[in-house]
DNA sequence: TATGAATGAGCGTTCATTCAT
DNA sequence: TATGAATGAACGCTCATTCAT
C-alpha cells in the first residue's frame, strides 16, 4: 500500500540524512575526531537513532565508501561501454571520472585510508567487507578492460593494461595525498583536481608519443 | 665540558631509543592503535619519561617524519649533485631513492597521512610544523631541480619540471596507498615496491619515447 | 456483551503470548541479557505493544513469577488437602511438587533472584509487590500446614513445622544454585532435579529414622 | 630495597582499598546497579585507576569471590585437619565455617549468582575462570573429605559423603536466598544466619538419630 | 632524570521507554 | 490497539597526559 511505501521511502531518507551528515562531519573533522554525537547533532537526531540505522560508526564509514565506489564503477562502466570515441576521448573520460568522483566525495581518500587502518575492519561484518572487496575488484577490472580496449585499438601502451590500472589508481590516490602536502607546505587550497589534471596531462602526452610511433592513424578513431 | 657533552650525547641517544621504539610500534599497530605505554614498553622506559623527551605523542610522530624527510632530502641532494650520468640513470636513482625511503621508513605514508588529519596539528609547536613545511619545500625544490637538469640536458619532457615533481610525489604516495587496496581486495602482500617499480617503468618508457623524438643523442650523456 | 467478552479474552491471550515469549527468552538469555525487543520479536509483536500490556520489563518478570508461585501454591494445596496417604507419600508429593515447579518454570530461581536484586522493586507497583508477598506467604503457610499435619500424625520431626518449611525452601533454592556451581566446576548439565532428589532422599531417611524411634506404627497411615 | 618493598605494599593496599570499596557498593546496590564510578567514588579514586588495578568490572567481582572461596577453603582445611574432636563438634565447626563465611562476605551469594549469569564469564580471562573452578573443586573436595572422615568414624550417614557435600552446599546457598524471600514477605532482616542455624540443627538431629542406631559409643570421640 | 601511579575527559554503544501515526 | 521509529540517559572502558616522589 501507499502508506507502507511511504514509510519505506522515509526510512531510506533518514538513512541518507545520516549519511549526508556523517559525510559533512567526516570532511570537517576526519573519522577519528568525528563522534557519533557530532553526526547526530548534524543530522538533528538522537545518538541512539544512529544505531537503529547503522551497526556502528565503522558501518557508516564503509557505507559511505561503498556509495563512492558504486559511483565510480557506474561511471567506469559508461566509459567502457561507450564506443566510437577517440583514444584521447577515452582518457579524458577517465580523467573526468576521477575528477567527478572527487567532487562527489571529497573525502573518499580518507575513507579508504581509515578502512585499511588495520584494526578497524575487525568489527565490520564479513559481508560488508566483501562488498568493499568486490567493489575494488570491479573497479580494477573495469579500468583494465578500458585500457585493454585502448590497447587493442592499436595504441602503443608501454605496459600491460593491468599495470596501467595500478598506475592510474596510484596517481588518483597520490594526487589527493600530495595535494595535502602541498597545502601544508604552501597553504594553497584545492590542489587535488589540479594535480590530477596535470598528471593526466603528462600521461596523455606520453601515450600520444608512444602511440605516434606505432600507428598514428589509428589514434583518432577506433571502435570496440 | 666533557661531562656536559657526554650528557648531551646520552640524551640524544635516549631520544633515538624512543624514536626507534615508536617506529617499531607504528609499523606494527598504526598511530591510533599505538599507545604511549606501547612505546614506553618497547623502549624499556617509563611512560612519564617519554614526556621528558617529547611534548607528546604527536611530537614523536612528527619527529620521526622529519627524520624520514631528512633522509629523503639527503638522497635527493646526492642525486642532484651527481654529475656525468645518463638520463636513465638519473631516473633510476630517483626510483631507488623512493624505494630506499620506503625501506628506511615503511610507515612514512601513514605518518604523512596522520599529520594532515586535520585536527592533529593544533597541538604541535609552531616551530615543528615549520620544520615539516621546510622539509617538504626542500624535497619539492630538490626534485624540481633534478627534473630541470634533465630537461636542460635536452630531454623532451611533456611538462614543466615542477609538474613532474608533483607527478612523481603523487605516484610515490599513491603506490603505497593503492598497494593497500590491492592487499584488501586480493590478499597479496608487499605490492608497494612492485607498484612503485612498475610506475617508474611506465614513466621511463614514456620519457624515452618522448626523448627519442627530440634528441636521442643527448640522452646518454649529459652534464650539469 | 459477547463482543466485550471476546475482547477481554483476546487481550488475555495476548498477555499470555507475551509472557510465554518472555519466558522463553528468559531461559535462553537471562533477565539482564533479554531485551524488550527480544521479547517482542519472539512474540511476533512490536516493542511498543509490550508496554500496552505491561508497565515495563520488570512487570513482565514479576507476572511470570506470580504465575509460578500460583502453580506452586495450587500444587501445595492439593498435597495439603489430600488425605489418607502415608507420610512418605506426603514427602514424595512435596518432592514432586518442587520438581514439577522446576519443570514448569526452569528459570523460577532467576526470577526470584532478580526480584530481590535490591533496586529492582522500586519501579514496581505497590499492588504487584503485595501479590508476590502474599504468594510467598501462602506458599510458606501451606507448607507449614503440611508439615504440621505430618507432625500431628505422630511423626517425630526434629524441629518445628515452620522451620521445616524454611529448610525445604532453602534446599529447593539452594539445589538450583548449587547445580550451577557444579556445572561451572565440572561441566555437567542438569543437576538441578538430581540434586533436589538426593536432598529429599537424605531428608526422607533422616525423617524415617527419627520417626522409627517414636511411633513406627503411625507412619503408614494417618488421616487429617 | 625497603623503598621497593614499600611500594609493593602500597600497591597491594590500593588493590585492597578498591576491593573493599567494591564490596561495600556490591552489598549496597548489587553488581548490575554498581557502576565503576560508584566504586571509584567510594574508594576516593579516579575511575581510570580502577582499570590500572583490574581488567574490568567483572574481574573485580571474581577477585572478591576468589577471596571468599579462599577464606572458605582455609577454614575447611582447618576443620578437616583438626583431629580428636567429637562428631558434633565437626558439624558445629562446619556450621561456624559457613556462618563466618557469611560474616566475612555478606554478598558471596550474589557474587556466585552473577558469575554464573551466563554471558558474564565470556569477558573473563581463562586463568581467572580456572581459578574459580579450582576453588570450587577444592571446597567440594574438602567437604567431602570431612564427611568421609565422619562416616569412617562410624557415624551412620544416610548417604554418600559427596551427596552430603551437595546437600550442605545447597542448604548454605538456599538459606541465603530464602532469607531474601522471607525479608520480602515478612520484612524482617538478617534471617540468613538464623536460617542456616536452623538448617544445621535439623541436620544435626537427624544425624544423631541415625548415628544412635549404629554406634552411639563412637560418636563422642574419634580420631582420623 | 626517572618512575609509574593517578587523573579525568571523552567515546561508542545499549536499551528501556515513549509517542506520533 | 498496534507499530516501530525515536529518545536520551547511562555505562564501561581507554589513554594521553600529569605529578608526587
Amino acid at each position: 500500500m501507499g502508506t507502507q511505501e511511504r514509510k519505506t521511502r522515509e526510512k531510506e531518507a533518514r538513512r541518507q540524512l545520516i549519511l549526508t551528515a556523517a559525510n559533512r562531519m567526516l570532511s570537517e573533522k576526519g573519522f577519528m575526531q568525528m563522534t557519533m554525537e557530532d553526526v547526530a547533532r548534524e543530522a538533528e537526531l538522537s545518538t541512539g537513532l544512529l544505531y537503529f540505522y547503522f551497526k556502528g560508526k565503522d558501518e557508516i564509514l564503509v557505507t559511505l565508501l561503498l556509495n563512492s565506489i558504486q559511483y565510480l564503477n557506474d561511471r567506469l562502466r559508461q566509459v567502457r561501454d561507450q564506443d566510437g570515441v577517440a583514444l584521447q576521448e577515452k582518457m579524458k573520460q577517465l580523467e573526468d571520472t576521477f575528477k567527478d568522483l572527487l567532487a562527489f566525495d571529497p573525502s573518499v581518500f580518507h575513507k579508504i585510508i581509515h578502512l585499511h587502518s588495520s584494526r578497524n575492519m575487525e568489527k565490520l561484518s564479513f559481508s560488508l567487507i566483501e562488498e568493499v572487496k568486490e567493489g575494488y575488484r570491479q573497479a580494477f577490472s573495469l579500468m583494465t578492460e578500458i585500457f585493454r580496449k585502448i590497447q587493442d585499438a592499436g595504441i602503443a601502451f608501454s605496459a600491460a593494461p593491468d599495470h596501467y590500472t595500478d598506475f592510474i589508481c596510484s596517481i588518483f590516490l597520490g594526487s589527493i595525498c600530495h595535494a595535502q602536502c602541498l597545502f601544508l607546505s604552501a597553504g594553497d587550497r584545492d590542489h587535488q583536481q589540479q594535480l590530477l589534471g596535470e598528471a593526466f596531462e603528462i600521461i596523455d602526452k606520453s601515450v600520444s608519443n608512444g602511440a605516434s610511433q606505432k600507428d598514428r592513424k589509428k589514434i583518432c578513431n577506433y571502435s570496440a
